[in-house]
DNA sequence: TGTACATCAGTGAACGCGCGTTCACTGATGTAC
DNA sequence: TGTACATCAGTGAACGCGCGTTCACTGATGTAC
């Protein structure tokens, strides 16, 4: 250490941090874990990140830049929830059964994430204010993919495995979402905030049955 | 008016304002109104009652009460547009057009509020902080039936017209309030936000539709 | 009907807070010669 | 292999902002006599 005599929050043996972009994000992801989007603040992320406030500017256009590119993370770590879920399926099992099963997972995967990642799923699904700059969404890495994509890839199995006629196929995404949607909302921040976890599965269960069938 | 040299924002020709608590939780509502619960600001609704901002600790105990007040306004609002909605049937149709019928008209109701009063609905369906203080609900006006009892009360119709298998009755509200929920959160603060009028209206349809068949 | 007085709704001034953002800077790093 | 130099990532200091909340006060109002 050469001539850092005043202490950093963390002493980097470099001047230069190398990674500050890298960094800033994921302050900012941990931030939105824990407090959803409002949470993600420019100066804690930086504070977090052991460098002075105004070097964010140097990667981030503002805090809205930043709060962009933390929605852009929680919504691919959570298509990464829904791919894992759905690649425990044994591809094996008859078509029909492997479609159901599939639609289920997005389901499960989409549920589980609301309620263990509240913070970063409230993030995800929080509209952008009008002012809000929009990054490149490559940036966000996991370019597969996304959430919304993994529901129509499960719906158009089913189709194909002859359970959803092919007339009620398009829209039917949003009929999916908004059941899975609002029961999430429901539970995390709505009045079954403190429904216990086992009445939450049998809740869930129910649901996804009434969507198969309700489709 | 006597010695009022100084121009209040609003001169008031008592001194004393009189109707204080109402007029904050007015300006309140406002503010949810226009911007959700995070625009209930209390320095923003004394200015806009014409009062300094300390003034408002004579009728609520902090910002977190006023917004309490706001919130149980809100739910209130509510629950009277669905019962407006379902004082419109004809209650001489045959029990079970009327009972399906009175859940449409509870969803209808909800997504059109959710839609046409989105500040307000957000505002009545955000949960409250850990710390928030509240309010004596009886001091919202309008003591008849939430919006919750009034969902559950088309159930048991629909159950008492045997459309809903008893068995199935227990839970049924989380079901149905979830998907129209849902639908209600993806219209207005998610990814349908800018979905035309007509095309939305089409999903509602589809939607309240696969409730009634799914339940 | 008139007067003294207690109440308490609203005033006036101030606090500390943390935020996002701007400015001019400095010095480690990588590159061209 | 060594040196001069341009770049630009991060520094240091400061801004204005609006917020919620606290304090000691004042004077209009209603009540008791």
């Amino acid at each position: 250490m050469k001539k850092r005599t005043k202490a950093a929050p963390r002493a980097r043996s470099t001047y230069r941090h190398g990674d500050l972009r890298r960094a800033l994000l994921a302050a900012g992801i941990e931030l939105a874990r824990g407090g959803g989007p409002d949470a993600v603040v420019l100066r804690e992320a930086t504070r977090r990140a052991g460098v002075v406030p105004n070097a964010a500017y140097r990667h981030f256009a503002g805090r809205s830049a930043l709060l962009a590119a933390v929605r852009a993370a929680a919504l691919s770590m959570l298509a990464v929830a829904m791919e894992a879920e759905i690649a425990r399926l044994d591809p094996r099992r008859p078509p029909s059964d492997f479609a159901r099963a599939s639609l289920r997972a997005v389901g499960s995967a989409y549920l589980r994430f609301a309620q263990t990642e509240t913070g970063l799923f409230r993030t995800a699904f929080t509209a952008p204010e009008e002012s809000e700059v929009s990054d490149d969404p490559a940036k966000a890495g996991h370019t597969g993919r996304n959430p919304f994509q993994l529901l129509s890839d499960a719906l158009d199995r089913l189709t194909a495995a002859g359970l959803l006629p092919p007339a009620r196929r398009p829209g039917a995404e949003y009929l999916a979402w908004s059941t899975v949607h609002g029961l999430a909302m429901l539970f995390i921040e709505g009045p079954l905030n403190r429904m216990p976890a086992a009445q939450r599965r049998e809740i869930e269960q129910r649901l996804l049955k009434m969507v198969e069938e309700g489709l």
